[in-house]
DNA sequence: AATGAATGAGCATTCATTCAT
DNA sequence: CATGAATGAATGCTCATTCAT
């Protein structure tokens, strides 16, 4: 809390932030005793509040540290918005695959920010609505069709995101470019064979 | 602790779990007091465990009911399976709603089994399984894309259920038949406008 | 807290609550701790749970009783005004002795309330007020010298009730009788000899 | 620990001791916390115990500081004894400002020595012996009356320091002049009016 | 069928104090 | 002379659970 100036202190606050996302993501939030956090940052249970106020704010703070990335992720997501128009498909592609990247660059935290904080909601319709606008953009050049709500896309893009994440890319089945393309494969095309698309 | 006979005795066990279900959709497992509970169903704590062994026992008697219901759901999807395939589209949409109608029958039922309870992935894993073999059947006898996999799909259809149950369902925003309805007009015919079809 | 009904309820209640009394009474509220009064008590540390919210509940409950027997005292010195006018000597002899019967009655509670409360001194004011009253009015009768400020008389009177209750009473050296005649023996005829007394 | 030279080293140790007599007569003994005391004199944590042993120590430097204090108070109402035997008033009287103008000194020093330290009713004693023997001189002189207990006096006097200095003095309220006439005024005269004298 | 009373086990948090620099 | 970093030792409190009635 004190803001300490040191070197040593630094790291020590980082190990502690460390080893609370590893123990919150496996036990969630009341299952996770600060005598573990400490234990596996190689600390006695004191030195846990020279840096944190409570469990609770240790917590909060690996919340607020998601909320910085999936921020950028959303700033991210915008400013491609502006860039090349050419194909409709890799730039969704590639928004995805932005997507699944940034939730895979720290697993423990991914959970945590995730599916643990039961304040994750708000943060899920922000990206949601990032999200529509973009699509809600491309729809307007003509890109898809016209009569599909984009708010509803852009919820069932959340929802698959947010289940093949949980499934399949915090467990390390599959990676994040992979994982996009399943996702835009079955979006872009539809399920519907190409002659019985009789719209 | 079991089979009490008495009617009164039933009914007891019964306004307990009520009041169980509820608060445990509310506060979550942990959060969850048996002193809470048994406030709301107007009993004392030692009344409790007169009729389940342990806060554990009552919450996976909770899950278990659950199960049933998407067993008998899982079921009933299969067996319209066999029935009319004259329009896929029809069959989806009202295979989706079984499956939101399902979700939205007891809905503090439906956040504990579906959200809460850490075993919840198995039932997905099960209810995607039974999806994937119903879509692919219906991909053989050449309703959707040969290139799809299936279970792709189904995991993907899973993660939508899953969100836009949270999301609009359990809170009431949208029903049933809306939900399958958007779901599938996003994935029935994909998002490009039919002349950019070039596959 | 719950106002249980029991017999045995309220009698375990008031077995921690004379416990209490006497922790705090000798180590002070910091020292006394919750572990050590359900020891004397002859509980388990819940238990004191079952029936105060916390250690600062059970002394303020202390501090309401010994607030209480004060208040009674306020009111028989108030009702004690109206009689009796012959011997204004027997008066205040009678009044001190009232007060140090109170203080006596209690020794823990006296010690709680009238010393380790830091909120006291309201109290102490409020004694002060009553027996200023009373002087003012025998002042009024011609009974005590017309000068005297009876506000502080009353205030010095409070000072020597708290000393020697301090240091004769509560550790019974002195019974409330002979201090009340020893004060009484000392203000009302004052201390210089008869004949040098020189107005 | 103890007789650093540095004339440095003795300014901090004076500004600990002042910042913990202000924090102590604020908290009290336990309530006071070491970090708030070197919080308020500018140090850290580790800095105190390069000047005290412990919270303790300090503690009773700060007693010991008062000590000395009243035992040249005591010594000077010794002195005054032999001197001149005119006017018992005004010798009671000086004595009296005396010991409020010793108390009024450093307040924080008396809050802490005569109202915190649980050894101060040996000093409290000790201080009523002092009075109790000046008045028994003065009593032999034919001052004051013969029946007298002298120890209950010095002790009543004590009492009427003690509160009057706590409500009064330390409170900025009163100065040590009035107090002193005003408690003169009522022992040496007694409460009486002069006519209903009838001894 | 139900309850008043009691408890075992555990956990977050605080604070005086020390070590190494 | 001073400090950043770390800790040992307690303590208040909660909660699921049981006993005796």
């Amino acid at each position: 809390m004190k803001s300490k100036k040191g070197r040593k202190g630094e790291e020590s606050r980082k190990r502690l932030l460390k080893a609370a996302a590893n123990e919150f993501s496996i036990r969630g939030f009341h299952d996770a005793k600060v005598s573990e956090i400490v234990k596996k940052a190689g600390f006695t249970q004191p030195s846990f509040y020279l840096y944190f106020q409570s469990k609770e704010a240790i917590f909060e703070e690996l919340i607020t540290d998601f909320h910085f990335r999936v921020r950028k992720l959303t700033e991210s997501l915008l400013l491609e918005n502006g860039l090349n128009t050419e194909d409709v498909t890799k730039r969704v592609l590639s928004a995805l695959e932005s997507v699944f990247q940034c939730l895979a660059e720290d697993k423990d935290l991914t959970k945590i920010g995730f599916f643990l904080n039961p304040e994750a909601k708000q943060m899920k319709k922000d990206l949601a609505m990032v999200l529509k606008e973009n699509l809600e953009a491309e729809q307007r050049l003509g890109y898809f069709h016209s009569e599909l709500d984009m708010e509803t896309v852009a919820e069932c893009l959340i929802g698959m995101i947010e289940h093949l994440t949980d499934s399949f890319l915090l467990t390390g089945i599959k990676d994040p470019a992979s994982l996009a393309a399943e996702v835009v494969n079955l979006l872009i095309y539809g399920m519907l064979p190409k002659g019985n698309d009789v719209r």
